[in-house]
Formats: C-alpha cells, sequence, structure tokens
RNA sequence: GGAGGUAUAGUCUAAUGGUAGGACGUCACCUUUACACGGUGAAGACCUGGGUUCGAUUCCCUGUACCUCCACCA
C-alpha cells in the first residue's frame, strides 16, 4: 500500500473503475428494487456545495440500500425547461426567445447548454453520487415533452384540465402569467393619499390611477363608525361612475380609513371580491403596463399615478398625502411590480380533492415526520385550481388548436407527440363542428405542470420504452423542504391523478447547505462556495462527510474547518489500513478477551447503526460508527500493540474483521477511501468487485459477548485512567512501571494485557487507594 | 397575521428527568516502531421567566431571538 493518500489521484482512478465495472447500473437481476426519484436541479450555470450537502445525503441512503441488496434504480434529470435555463441561454447566445422562435429556441437550448450539463454532471460524479447514468433525462427533451403532453390530454379527457377566462397574475416585463409561487416580496416607497369620495367617504388608497377600474367599495361589517355608509352609492371623483357601498369581512376597519376601493385589478383582494361578488370588468391596464383608460392617454402606470395625485390636488380631491414604504408583490425574476390581467388560461381542477390529498400525505412516510404538517397546511389553504399556462416562448407546449369557427379545443393525438401547435397541425378536424380550420394555442406549460411528473418520467410512462419493471411507486423522493408546496405536492396531485397511486412510499425532506454566516448561497448575494475547489483541496469523501454531519431536515453551515475533520478521517482510515495490512491474521481462533469485548463492540455499532440508517437517520448511524472507529484506533489498536510486536495471540484477524466492517459502515458516506482499501486488502477474500457491491454487516449473535463488552468497556477505563496519572506525574505514556495494585473482582486474564499495554512490571491485586471512576476498581501506581 | 422549526463552550454540534459527549480552535505535555493530516491531558456551554417534579438543560406554558413556508400589504 502507498505510503500517503493522495485524495485526489485516488478519486479520479476509483471513479474510472467505477464506470468501467458499472458499479451504479441497475441490474434488473431479479433483487428488490429500491428506486429513487432524485430532484433535477435547474440548469443556471452554476451549483454550490449547498447542492452537493443535499445530494450526498440522498445518495447515503442509495449506496446504504445497495449494500442492503437492494438493485438500487438511481436515475438522474436536468431541469432546463423554465426561466432560469431560458435566461442563461439569452444572455450565452444573445439572442431573446421570442425573436428566435419556439422550435428553434429549444433547440438553441439542448445544444448551447451542453456544456453546462456536462459541468453539471461532472460535478455529481466528482462528489461519488452513485447515480446510474444511463438513465439521465432533461426536461425539455422529447421524450419529455411527450410524457408532458400526453398527460395533459389525459387530464382533460378525464375533465380535470379545462380553460377559463381569469384574471392572472401578470409581469409587465416578462410579458408572462406568473404563478403565486414565482412571486416575492420587496419594499418601495409609495405615495398613501386620502381621496375624497363624498364628504363622509374617504378613502386611502396606494393606487389611485386605479380610480376609473373602481367597481365596488366596502367597510367591515363590524365597523361601526362606517356602518351608517353601507347601502349608499357614491360618485367616484373625476370619472364619475356611481359605486355601491358594500361590506366585506375581509376590509381592515383600523387600515387607512377603513374604506376600500375595489378596482379591477389593483391586487389579490380585488380578485376574490370580483370572483365573490360577481363585480363587472374595468380594465385600464395593458400587458406592457400601459394605461388603457383615454384619461392617461400613452401614459406608463406609474406616470399615471403622479398624474392622478396633481389633478386631484388641484380639484381639492385629495386630503392627504403621505409618503409611505410598503412591500408589494414583484416577479421574483426580474423584481417587476405584477399586474392584475383576464386571460384565457388552462388549469387544473383540483380543489375537490382536498381530502382526498391530506389522506394521501398521510399514507406517505415522512422523514423527518414534521415536515407533513406543511404539506397539510399547504393542501388546506389551497384557495384556487392550478394555473398551468405560461405566455412564454420557451417552454413545452400545449397540445391544443382552437377550431377557428366554434372555439372547440382540437387535442393532439397520443401518437404523434411531441407536437409544436405553431408548426404541427391536427390530423383530425374539429369534433364539434367539422371544420379544420384552426388557430394554434400559443402558451406553454407550467415547469412544475412538468416536474410534477418526474416519477412517471422516470418509468418512461406512454413512451414506446417504458421501463416494464416494478419501479413505481417510487420507494423514495429526496428533497428540501422549500419545494413541499411546489415540487412534492404537484406530484402528488399529477400522480394520484394519472396512476391512482401515491408517486413513492417514503420521502425525505433535507436542510438548506448555507453559507458560513448561516444565509442561504445566491449569486446575487456573491457568498457561493463553489464545490470543485473545495474537492480538489479536501476531496470529494471530506465534502460529503460534511453532508452527513447534519441531521436530515436541518440546515448545515458551511465551513471549511469542517472538511478538516473529514479530511482527518479519511487519512486516519488510510493509516490504519496500512497498520491493519502488516499484522499476520492466520489464526482465526478469538480467545483473548479484549479481542472479544472489541467484537462485541463492533456488533453493537452495527446494531444501532443498521437500525438508524432504516429511519434514513444517517447522522446518527455515522455518529456511531465515527465513535466506534475512534474508539479502535485511539484504544483498541494501542491495547493490542504489545501483541503484535512480541507475536503472541495475534489479534490480526479480529483487527481485519472489525476494520472491513467499519470501512463497510463508512463506505456510503465516504465511497473513495473505503474502495480504495477495500480494493488493497479484502477484495480478494471477499470476491466481490467493490465495496458498494459487498454486504452490509450484520449483527452476529455468536460472537456478542454481554459479558466481555461490559468487563472491556470497565477493564478500558483502567487503563485510560493509569494513561492519565502517568501523565499528570509527568511521566511518558511509554516509562515502565514498577507495580501497580488492582482492587476489585477483575478477571486475570486481562491482567496480561494490562501489564503490556502501561509497561508495567507486576501486577498484584489487594489493597489499592486510587479510585478509577465508573469502574468497580481501585488502583495503586508504585512507579 | 397564521403554521412549522431552532435556541447547548469562541465556533459547529450530540445526548439526557439526577448539571452534558464529540469536532474545530485554544493551552500544556509527549519526537511511544499505522498516522505530526500524530499521541496524551487541560480549560470552556445548557436563551428568559413561570409550572409539573424530591430533582429539569431535558416535559408543559410564556416571553425573546433567529430560520423556513404561507397569507396580508386598499
Amino acid at each position: 500500500m502507498d505510503d500517503k493518500y493522495i485524495t485526489k489521484e485516488v478519486e479520479q482512478k476509483i471513479r474510472e473503475y467505477w464506470k468501467v465495472n458499472e458499479i451504479n447500473k441497475f441490474k434488473k437481476d431479479g433483487k428488490p428494487i429500491f428506486a429513487i426519484d432524485t430532484p433535477p436541479p435547474t440548469v443556471s450555470g452554476f451549483l454550490h456545495v449547498g447542492h452537493v450537502f443535499s445530494y450526498s445525503q440522498a445518495d447515503f441512503v442509495a449506496r446504504y440500500k445497495r449494500m442492503k441488496g437492494y438493485d438500487v434504480f438511481y436515475p438522474f434529470g436536468l431541469d432546463n425547461n423554465g426561466l432560469p435555463t431560458e435566461i442563461l441561454v439569452e444572455k450565452k447566445n444573445n439572442v431573446l426567445s421570442e425573436k428566435v422562435g419556439r422550435e428553434k429556441f429549444i433547440e438553441l437550448v439542448e445544444n448551447s447548454i451542453k456544456e453546462y450539463e456536462e459541468l453539471y454532471i461532472n460535478i455529481w460524479k466528482t462528489i461519488g453520487i452513485s447515480v446510474d447514468w444511463s438513465h439521465l433525462y432533461t426536461t425539455i427533451s422529447k421524450d419529455v415533452q411527450h410524457i408532458s403532453q400526453y398527460s395533459f390530454i389525459e387530464l382533460y379527457k378525464m375533465n380535470r384540465a379545462y380553460r377559463k377566462e381569469t384574471p392572472t397574475i401578470w409581469c409587465t416585463k416578462c410579458k408572462t402569467a406568473l404563478s403565486q409561487m414565482e412571486l416575492k416580496d420587496k419594499t418601495l416607497k409609495s405615495k398613501f393619499v386620502k381621496v375624497k369620495f363624498a364628504d363622509d367617504v374617504i378613502i386611502a388608497t396606494t393606487r389611485p390611477e386605479l380610480l376609473p377600474a373602481c367597481v365596488i367599495i366596502f367597510v367591515n361589517p363590524d365597523d361601526e363608525k362606517n356602518a351608517k355608509l353601507v347601502g349608499r352609492k357614491v360618485k367616484v371623483p373625476i370619472f364619475g361612475q356611481e359605486v355601491e357601498i358594500k361590506t366585506d369581512k375581509r376590509v381592515n376597519p383600523e387600515k387607512g380609513t377603513g374604506i376600500v376601493m375595489s378596482c379591477t385589478f389593483g391586487d389579490l383582494t380585488d380578485i376574490e371580491w370580483y370572483k365573490a361578488y360577481n363585480l363587472p370588468l374595468r380594465v385600464i391596464i395593458d400587458e406592457k403596463a400601459n394605461m388603457t383608460h383615454p384619461h392617461f392617454k400613452d401614459m406608463k402606470v406609474r406616470d399615471a399615478r403622479k398624474a392622478i395625485i396633481e389633478e386631484l390636488k388641484e380639484k381639492n380631491l385629495l386630503l392627504e398625502e403621505k409618503d409611505i414604504e410598503h412591500t408589494v408583490n414583484v416577479h421574483e425574476r426580474c423584481d417587476t411590480e405584477i399586474e392584475f390581467l383576464v386571460k384565457k388560461q388552462w388549469y387544473i381542477k383540483y380543489l375537490d380533492l382536498k381530502e382526498k390529498l391530506i389522506e394521501l400525505g398521510n399514507q406517505l412516510n415522512w422523514k423527518p415526520e414534521y415536515m407533513k404538517v406543511r404539506y397539510e397546511n399547504w393542501v388546506n389553504g389551497l384557495q384556487w385550481d392550478w394555473s398551468i399556462s405560461r405566455q412564454r416562448y420557451y417552454g413545452i407546449p400545449f397540445p391544443v388548436w382552437y377550431c377557428k369557427k366554434c372555439n372547440e379545443p382540437v387535442l393532439a393525438e397520443k401518437e404523434d407527440l411531441p407536437v409544436n401547435p405553431l408548426n404541427d397541425k391536427p390530423k383530425k378536424p374539429c369534433k364539434n363542428c367539422g371544420s379544420t380550420e384552426i388557430i394554434p394555442e400559443e402558451d406553454v406549460l407550467d415547469t412544475w405542470a412538468t416536474s410534477s411528473l418526474t416519477p412517471l418520467i422516470n418509468k418512461k410512462w406512454s413512451l414506446d420504452t417504458e421501463i416494464k419493471y416494478d419501479i413505481y411507486p417510487m420507494s423514495l423522493r429526496p428533497q428540501a423542504h422549500d419545494i413541499i408546496s411546489f415540487w412534492l405536492f404537484t406530484t402528488i396531485v399529477k400522480c394520484y391523478l394519472h396512476t391512482g397511486k401515491l408517486p413513492w412510499k417514503d420521502v425525505m425532506i433535507s436542510g438548506h447547505g448555507l453559507d458560513a454566516t448561516g444565509k442561504p448561497m445566491h449569486k446575487s448575494v456573491g457568498n457561493i462556495v463553489e464545490p470543485m475547489p473545495i474537492i480538489e483541496k479536501y476531496g470529494a469523501d471530506a465534502l460529503r462527510y460534511w453532508a452527513s454531519s447534519s441531521k436530515l431536515g436541518d440546515e448545515a453551515l458551511f465551513q471549511e474547518k469542517d472538511l478538516v475533520t473529514g479530511s482527518r478521517i479519511v487519512n486516519k482510515l488510510w493509516n490504519v489500513a496500512k497498520f491493519t495490512s502488516k499484522i499476520n491474521s492466520d489464526t482465526k481462533e478469538v480467545s483473548n478477551l479484549l479481542d472479544k469485548w472489541i467484537l462485541s463492540k463492533l456488533n453493537d455499532t452495527v446494531k444501532k447503526a443498521t437500525e438508524m440508517f432504516e429511519q434514513y437517520n444517517y447522522a446518527g448511524a455515522k455518529r456511531e460508527i465515527e465513535a466506534f472507529f475512534w474508539d479502535v484506533t485511539d484504544n483498541y489498536m494501542e491495547y493490542i500493540k504489545h501483541r503484535v510486536y512480541n507475536n503472541i495471540e495475534s489479534p490480526g484477524y479480529v483487527l481485519n474483521k472489525v476494520f472491513l466492517s467499519i470501512i463497510k459502515l463508512f463506505a456510503p458516506y465516504m465511497p473513495y477511501v473505503t474502495e480504495e482499501i477495500y480494493q488493497n486488502l479484502y477484495k480478494t477474500q471477499e470476491n466481490k468487485n467493490s465495496i458498494h457491491l459487498s454486504d452490509w454487516p450484520v449483527f452476529e449473535e455468536k460472537t456478542f459477548d454481554k459479558k466481555a463488552f461490559e468487563d472491556g468497556e470497565n477493564i478500558s477505563r483502567l487503563i485510560k485512567y493509569i494513561r492519565a496519572w502517568k501523565h499528570d506525574n509527568k511521566l511518558a505514556l511509554n516509562a515502565e512501571v514498577k507495580e501497580v495494585i488492582i482492587e476489585g473482582e477483575i478477571n486475570k486474564e486481562y491482567l496480561n494485557d494490562i501489564k503490556g499495554v502501561m509497561k508495567i512490571n507486576e501486577i498484584t491485586l489487594g489493597k489499592a487507594t486510587l479510585e478509577v471512576a465508573e469502574t468497580p476498581f481501585k488502583v495503586t501506581i508504585n512507579v
């Protein structure tokens, strides 16, 4: 064995070995299948160690299950069907998607992000994620387009997908409809003005430019001071339309004057009111944030606001003008304030399924369990059906045209998928009126409408190549907690609608890897830690070690010192391997009590670690394994040295057995160093190609000796006590001691070991003075 | 505003109804034939207030701080 373990060289070599020997291949060999629904990372141009954090955690489980004898189906996806990728490609090629056209742009994406995909895949491979790369998908690929469109057609046929003209959250910069999920808060400076509608009807608003769209006025039903207004009609200043004053509990009587005007549409509440009271629609803003009302000819929304404030002032209708900072919803990508427009949109109907969805959530095995509440809160809070139309150029198109004559949707035939309605034509005329004149749907599907299908994408559902093996429902969905309400939820919805089943048995919810100060890593914040330089310096095993130290669901701060700990263990493992390899291990008989002690302790560790791993508690398992490992190196190995050097009762067999188990237990976390040691020391005897295909250690009744386990702990404490005594008395650890007197019941078989380990000339049993804590012993030491 | 989570040494963390284990850092000692990316030892911590209890860091309540998700933001 080499004297030094050079991380970089070994890891590269091992990686190549795994590839050639197809260690991670889904074998379809009849063993029970463990299928993992890996999250497809968004291709946005960069990855950070936070990504490594959560993917490593899933890989610990994958590797554990493989060693437990499962045929692990571990596919991978890349999400390139979304705004981040679109922006990346636009920047890189200096084009705009809408100028290029959909089909061409998709092609451009597929071509120009190859290098990023390779970069990504290279990082995952370097980290040692044990994915079977022959099952790679990308979400904009033809196959996935096929699956996604197929899903839409199915949903349409079961009356789950419907099209309706409704108010939509709209980004006037990106010129697309958004879902609530794509919004974030932003604090902006604005004017809060009080406008006089009548002497006793004063309305405070931040959006006076919406006065022409005012359709109704509300006060709170419990608001006594404004109760007298209810039922009255007032004229809107300047614009003159008459509106009624009604009550609604959504009004906060404490805010402003307690009187609210509802305009179609200023905010989400306006939309709720519009729906609840069937209000008239007055659209005065267009898709590009231009005012369409003649009063504000050619003005942008912001300019109109200034103009109307001036006009109200002139006409003495403005009672108060206050500068405020308030939070508004903006599009998370471009920071533009959103508006509400009325558009025809496709929806998926699911409000009627709430109860069923809760029930499905209960059937799912949540790790950690408390994450389930977030799902339940989300489902209980659902108010609208799922809007799946996006007015973007880039994305998976709806497989739909509309009949020019009767407006009836004309769906694509399944055998023609995927289709692009902008270029393709339906094979059949309109079912309703027989016309062949059609208008293509221009919208694309929301990316969640596609990524919610990953379990079915993995199965290649609806394709000729559909996997016939039993991988659905899948065994495990690993994902982070921030997207429980999107990805996890939408996947349950869609997979339930398509298959009538939950998509997986277990979910494992990870936290985030944060920067050293506890902030999420963002390119814009500039706190990204890239994985490759870290791996270069400390090795992939050390980085994975960091990911293993925080328990499932918890966030972890990234601090470089944590990698020092990991690389120390790697180094230690290597050195133990060197020591172990030199010791004669011919004798298979175990007679020494300290040998029995360490074997029993190993059994105990195996039992605990396995139980924890079964519960996805990789962090707890690692702690057990690590504690045992350090006990072996700091103590057991010191205890046996005198036997090794003097060639008595060789502990080689036991040490090898213990060490082989240790590297197996560590293998899911640190796959490289454990593999390298395995190849050097144990491959031949075990006759397995890789440690990752070897068997996970099991608890052995026959080598577990409870008495030796407990006695050994006491002897170990006794030795450590003498060690500390030597230190306190300024003696070297290998200094000779004339005599040690031990008081307390002790098996004489231990005496030779104690003498040998501590270089004691004579041990006598009898009255002693120094109490050894947590043991039945007292000792007296004479130098 | 609602829901959930977290609060332990300088830092990161673990366990526990009887005052707490580990890692990094710090200090002291040791050049002991696997390892100075080493060994041995030392110093150093349970957010506030209340309750249950013989006894709470641990259980319950309250407050505070931080994090996450959701809602609101006229």
